[in-house]
DNA sequence: AACCAGGACACAA
DNA sequence: TTGTGTCATGGT
């Protein structure tokens, strides 16, 4: 439920939710565009910057401009996501447990689609906070400038499929995204002439609407499962990447050799309807025990 | 200085 | 169908 504060502040929501890991949530790989400055994550969603921090009982979030309606954030957060209930449809092994255990309160946010969509395309072959790095680059020079609080930095929204269309591969080459500016660039083009209409693909099956991202320039497997978990709503999506696939190599095939497409039909029915919440897991729990943050 | 990073793709065998 | 080289760029 949301509620507007004590001071009745227009420009805060407060959501109560237990079990709500907002840094792993919001610095998990998923998105890229949070970061944690003066103590809170701020970010700019759908358009509209944001300012969000844990609370006792629940999150906080602040935004620049008076909302008439929190639901889209309320959606984009997961907040009502029923994590017992993903949890206890998974199976019992071992390795999983033992992920689940230290991602309590991991969410699966609802981004936008054509954003996460690109985002991924920028993501194959780079660390996280490279990505991040090209993201806040191509937002800058080629996003429409969003309202922030008074003394604060200027913040831009994503730019369009339209506007990236528009570019031509040396600019976005010199986002720094190297070869991916083609892939980028082309799929912008399809993506903006509605081929495919991004829209329409959550209310499709889980082939069809992968057949469809794969169809697009940069768009393998991988990153169409990324877009379809993170952003269209398939909960069954499992992306397989470098992580991933030694991750499962080791805990659950150890020392036999299996193949890339083995492995996703073993995904395909070992984690069940929520085997992309268990990939998170798996993927948050294999970046914690590296001790890394990239 | 090699090697790797939330891969995709063309091309070989 | 399954394996290898290539594609930029920045960090260990």
């Amino acid at each position: 439920m949301a509620f507007a504060n004590p001071a009745n502040d227009p420009l805060t929501v407060r959501f109560t939710v237990a079990d709500y890991d907002l840094p792993a949530t919001l610095n998990s790989g998923q998105a890229f565009r949070w970061h944690f400055e003066d103590g809170a994550w701020e970010g700019v969603v759908a358009g509209r910057w944001l300012q969000a921090r844990s609370e006792v009982g629940g999150l906080a979030v602040r935004a620049a401009q008076p909302q008439r309606s929190w639901d889209w954030l309320r959606h984009y957060l997961a907040v009502e996501e029923n994590l017992r209930a993903m949890v206890a449809s998974f199976p019992p092994d071992p390795p999983l447990q033992a992920a689940v255990v230290a991602c309590r309160g991991l969410r699966l946010l609802r981004q936008e689609p054509w954003e996460c969509l690109a985002s991924f395309i920028l993501s194959s072959t780079k660390q996280i906070p490279q990505i991040q790095q090209i993201v806040a680059r191509l937002c800058e020079r080629y996003g429409e400038p969003v309202a922030v609080p008074d003394e604060h930095r200027p913040e831009f929204a994503f730019p369009s499929a339209a506007r990236l269309a528009a570019c031509t591969e040396a600019e976005l080459r010199d986002c720094r995204m190297g070869f991916r500016a083609r892939y980028l660039r082309e799929t912008a083009g399809r993506v903006a002439a509605g081929d495919p209409d991004l829209s329409t693909l959550a209310s499709r099956s889980l082939p069809e609407a992968r057949e469809a991202l794969m169809s697009l320039p940069g768009v393998g497997r991988k990153i169409a499962d990324c877009a379809l978990l993170f952003s269209l709503g398939f909960s069954a999506a499992f992306p397989v990447d470098v992580w991933i696939l030694k991750a499962l190599r080791q805990l659950y095939f150890p020392r036999r050799r299996v193949t890339l497409r083995g492995l996703h039909a073993f995904t395909e029915t070992h984690f069940g309807p929520y085997a992309g919440y268990a990939q998170q897991c798996l993927f948050h729990w294999m970046r914690q025990q590296a001790g890394r943050v990239t």
